[in-house]
DNA sequence: CCCCTTTGACCCGGA
DNA sequence: GTCCGGGTCAAAGGG
C-alpha cells in the first residue's frame, strides 16, 4: 500500500503480491434494477477529473503519499467510428464474411467523413493488426460445439479477435482461423464466478476491472481490465455503447502465463497456471498479420444483437446468449510502459 | 476473509 | 495556458 504506486510504475510487482484469483466457473445472475440506461453513462466523470473540475481537491484522505512514478506509454490507438459508419460499411463486409476471413472484412478501410475525423488522432501509432480467431482453446471447442449460427449471421457482427501489434510480432502468438463459424460463436464469454466476477474472454484469461470511462464519441463507455494473474500485465479495454452493448474489445500486452482453464479449478488457476493444452502458440496455427499502419484499417464492429440488458450485469447474459458479437482486437505494445503519474504527497 | 465491481478523483499528453 | 480525452488508482460496497 505504501509504495505500491512505485511498483506500478515498474509495471509489475504490485499485483504480483496481492492478487490471487480464482477461476470458478459458475453462472449466477444477479440483477439490480437500475433503470438508467442513459444515466449510468452520464456520470461523465470521464473527464471530470481531468478537465472540467480539476480545480481543487488534490488528493483524497486516506491516500498515503503517493510518489508514484508511473511511466505510461501505452497509447493505444483505436480508430473510432461512428456506428452509422460501420453499419453501412459493415453491411457490405458482412457478406464477405461468409466467404472471406473475418479479418479482412473487419479491417477494411472504412472511409467516412466522420471516421476520418475521429480517427485522425488515433492514428499516431502504426499497429499491426492481427486477427485471431479462435485464439484460444475455448474457441476451438466452442466452434465445434456451436449448434448453429444465427440465421442472420451475416447481419450479426462477426466474432473476431484482432490483435494489434505495435512492433514486435515475434512474441505474439496468434492463431487465426478463417472460419465463418466463429462468427456464430459467442465471442466473449464472461464467466461469472459466484462472487467474483472474473471474466473469461476468448483468451480464457481472468480479468479484473480497474476502471471505466465514459466516452462521448462514440457515445458509450469504456471499461478497463487487467489480467488477474500476478505477473501478467495484459490489459483489456472494452467498448460499449450507450445501451451497454459491447462493441469492441481491445487487448493490450501479452500474458506471461497460460490461460487458466475454464473448468472450475478454483483458485489455482492463477497460481498454478495449468498449462493449457490448446495454447495457440504451441500449435502454430497459421497466423494472419495485417499491417495496420493505417488507422483506416483498424475497424470496429458494432453489435446490435444484444438486447438491452441492465447495465451492470450484462456479463452473465452475454455469456448465456452467446450472441455477443464483439470485435476483439489485441494490441501488443512492445513496450508497455505504464503511465507515470506523479503525485507528490 | 478474499476478491471483484463500481465510481469518483487524478494525472498526463495532445490539441 | 487551457481544455479535453484517455488511462489509472483507490475507497467503498458487495458477494
Ligand atoms: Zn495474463
Amino acid at each position: 500500500m505504501e509504495s505500491k504506486q512505485q511498483q506500478q510504475s515498474l509495471d509489475s510487482l504490485e499485483e504480483a503480491g496481492k492478487t490471487t484469483s480464482s477461476a470458478d466457473e459458475e453462472e449466477e445472475e444477479e440483477e439490480e434494477e437500475e433503470l438508467n440506461e442513459v444515466d449510468d453513462d452520464d456520470d461523465d466523470d470521464g473527464d471530470d477529473g481531468g478537465g472540467e473540475f480539476r480545480v481543487e481537491p488534490r488528493k483524497q484522505p486516506g491516500e498515503s503519499p503517493k510518489n508514484e512514478a508511473r511511466v505510461k506509454s501505452e497509447t493505444l490507438a483505436v480508430a473510432s467510428l461512428s456506428e452509422k459508419d460501420f453499419k453501412s460499411n459493415f453491411a457490405a463486409s458482412a457478406h464477405l464474411l461468409s466467404e472471406v476471413p473475418v479479418d479482412y472484412a473487419l479491417l477494411r478501410p472504412l472511409e467516412s467523413p466522420n471516421f476520418k475525423d475521429q480517427v485522425g488522432k488515433s492514428h499516431q501509432q502504426a499497429l499491426v493488426s492481427v486477427i485471431t480467431e479462435a485464439a484460444q482453446s475455448q474457441l476451438q471447442n466452442e466452434v465445434t460445439e456451436s449448434p448453429q449460427c444465427p440465421t442472420s449471421s451475416s447481419e450479426l457482427s462477426p466474432t473476431s479477435v484482432t490483435q494489434s501489434i505495435s512492433s514486435d510480432p515475434t512474441n505474439k502468438k496468434l492463431s487465426l482461423v478463417a472460419n465463418t463459424n466463429s462468427a456464430c460463436m459467442p465471442e466473449v464469454v464472461r464467466q461469472n464466478s459466484s462472487n467474483r466476477k472474473s471474466i473469461l474472454s476468448t483468451d480464457g484469461y481472468n480479468w479484473r476491472k480497474y476502471g471505466q470511462k465514459q466516452v462521448k464519441i462514440p457515445q458509450g463507455s469504456r471499461s478497463y481490465y487487467r489480467c488477474t494473474y500476478s505477473e501478467c500485465h495484459a490489459k483489456k479495454i472494452e467498448f460499449s455503447d450507450n445501451s451497454n452493448r459491447m462493441i469492441e474489445i481491445i487487448c493490450k500486452g501479452e500474458h506471461n502465463h497460460d490461460p487458466p482453464r475454464r473448468i472450475n479449478c478454483t483458485r489455482e488457476s492463477r497460481l498454478a497456471l495449468p498449462a493449457a493444452p490448446n495454447s495457440p502458440s504451441s500449435t502454430g496455427h497459421p497466423v494472419r498479420v495485417l499491417n495496420d499502419s493505417d488507422p483506416s484499417t483498424s475497424s470496429r464492429e458494432v453489435i446490435q444483437e444484444t438486447p438491452v440488458l441492465p447495465e451492470t450485469k450484462r456479463q452473465n447474459c452475454i455469456g448465456s446468449n452467446g450472441t455477443a458479437d464483439v470485435d476483439i482486437k489485441e494490441e501488443h505494445v512492445d513496450e508497455p510502459e505504464p503511465k507515470r503519474r506523479q503525485v507528490a504527497f
